[in-house]
DNA sequence: CGCTTAAGCTTACGGTGTAAGCCTGTAAAG
DNA sequence: CTTTACAGGCTTACACCGTAAGCTTAAGCG
C-alpha cells in the first residue's frame, strides 16, 4: 500500500515547486480575476502559509511573469512552413482566442517586456516564415510588429467589450437615451449599424471586425512583395 | 494686503477640489510613476492628510479615472473639414505623443473602458470625418476601430522600449552574446537592420516604424473608398 | 451673534508584499 | 547507525495600502 515507505498517510501533501505555484495561480486568476491574487490567496488555494511560495518563487513579480510565460505557450506557432499569409492568420487568431480565454492577460502581458524564451522563439519563427515568403528585410521586422500591434490593441479594447447579447442591445439603447438630443449624430448612425448587432447564425460577436483589420493589413503587406 | 479679510497669512492654503486634486495626481504620476500614487503621497503633495481628499473624490479609482479624462483631453481632434488622410495621421500621431509623454497612461486608458464625454465626442468627429470622405457607414466604424487598434497596440509596446541610445545599442549587444550559438538567426539578422540603429540625423527613434504601419492602414483603407 | 454645514483631521480596520528567523523531517556524511 | 546539514515549510513582524466612521474646526448666512 505504501509507495515508499511511511508517509503518514492522513494527507498525501505534495511539495511544492514552481510548477505547481505557477499552475495553482493560474486557476486562480481564470476563477477569481487578477485582483484576487495575493500571495496569501495563492498560498491557501495549495493548503500552504504565504512565505513558504517565496522558496520556490522570487516574489509576486515573478509569478506575474511566471503568468505571462504560461500563457503565451498557450499561443499557436505555425510551423514553419506554413504560406505566410495562413501562418500570420493563424497567429492573430490564435492571439486572440488565447486573451480572451484569460482576460486579465491582456494588459500583464504587454505591459512587462521580459522577452522570454517563448517570445524570441516565436518571434523567429514568424521572421523565417516572412523572409522565406520574400519580405525584405526591413519590412519583415516591420510586419511583425505591425501585425502584434493590432492584435493585441485589438484584443485589449475587445476584453471590455459586453459579451452576451443582451447586455449588448442594452449598451446602444443606453446609450441612445444618453444622446437623446442628438448630439453626436455620426456615433448614433454607425452604432446602430454595427456589425456586432446582427450577427449571422453562428456568428461570434466581435470576428468580423477583427478579421476586417487583420485582412486589411495583410493585403497591404502582400503589396510589397517583391514582382 | 489683505484679499478678503483676515486669511491669517500664515500660509495661502487655496482650499481643495476636484481640480486640484487630479492636477497634483498627474504631477506625481508624471514625476515618480503610477505605482508611486497612493492617497497618502497625494494628499502629503498638497500638504492635507489622505482622508481630506476622500471629500472631493470617491475614492482612488475615481482618480485614475480623472487622470485618464485629462490624457485624452491632451489629445488632438482634428477639425471637421480635414482631409480624412491628414486627420486620421494627426489623430494618431497626437495620441502616440501623448501617451509617450505620460507612458503610466497607456495601460490605465485601455484598462478601464469608461466612455466618458471626451472619448464619444472624439469618436463622432472622426466618423463625421470619414463619412464625408465617402467610407460606407460600417468602413467608417472599421477603420476608426482599426486605427485605434494599431495606435495604442504599436505604443503600449513602445513605452517599454529603450529611449537613449545607449541602451538600445546595449540591448543589442546583450541579445547577441544571448544568441551566440546562433539560435533564433532569422531574428538576430533582422535586429541588426532594424531602423531604430541607424537613424538620420535629428530623427527619433520608432518614428518610422510606426508611420510605416500607420501608411499601410491608411493605403488599404483609402482602397475602399467607391471609386 | 449663533447656527448650519462643508472641509479637513484622527483613529482604526482589514488587507497587501515581504524581511528575518525558527523548526523539523529527510538525506547525505562519517 | 549516528550525526550533521539543510531544504522546505512556518511564525512573527513591519511598513504600506484604501477607506469607513466619527470628530473638529472654520466659513457663510440669518
Amino acid at each position: 500500500m505504501a509507495l515508499k515507505k511511511k508517509t503518514t498517510q492522513s494527507s498525501p501533501r505534495k511539495p511544492l515547486s514552481r510548477e505547481r505555484v505557477l499552475k495553482a495561480a493560474l486557476a486562480l486568476v481564470d476563477k477569481d480575476g487578477i485582483e484576487s491574487l495575493s500571495m496569501r490567496n495563492l498560498a491557501a488555494k495549495l493548503s500552504v502559509e504565504a512565505m513558504s511560495l517565496y522558496k520556490h518563487v522570487a516574489n509576486k513579480d515573478a509569478v506575474l511573469d511566471g503568468l505571462v510565460e504560461l500563457i503565451l505557450r498557450e499561443m499557436e506557432i505555425p510551423p514553419v512552413g506554413t504560406p505566410w499569409r495562413e501562418a500570420m492568420r493563424r497567429r492573430a487568431w490564435s492571439v486572440r482566442h488565447t486573451i480572451l480565454r484569460h482576460p486579465w492577460a491582456s494588459v500583464l502581458i504587454e505591459s512587462r517586456l521580459a522577452p522570454g524564451e517563448a517570445r524570441l522563439s516565436y518571434a523567429d519563427t514568424v521572421l523565417s516564415i516572412l523572409k522565406n515568403a520574400g519580405f525584405a528585410t526591413e519590412v519583415q521586422y516591420r510586419a511583425f510588429q505591425m501585425l502584434d500591434s493590432y492584435v493585441y490593441g485589438y484584443v485589449l479594447q475587445e476584453v471590455n467589450w459586453p459579451t452576451k447579447e443582451s447586455d449588448r442591445k442594452m449598451l446602444v439603447v443606453r446609450l441612445k437615451e444618453f444622446l437623446h438630443d442628438g448630439r453626436y449624430p455620426n456615433l448614433m448612425k454607425v452604432i446602430e449599424q454595427a456589425s456586432w448587432l446582427k450577427l449571422a447564425p453562428g456568428e461570434k460577436p466581435y470576428d468580423a471586425d477583427f478579421e476586417f483589420g487583420l485582412q486589411l493589413i495583410l493585403d497591404g503587406l502582400e503589396r510589397l512583395l517583391p514582382r
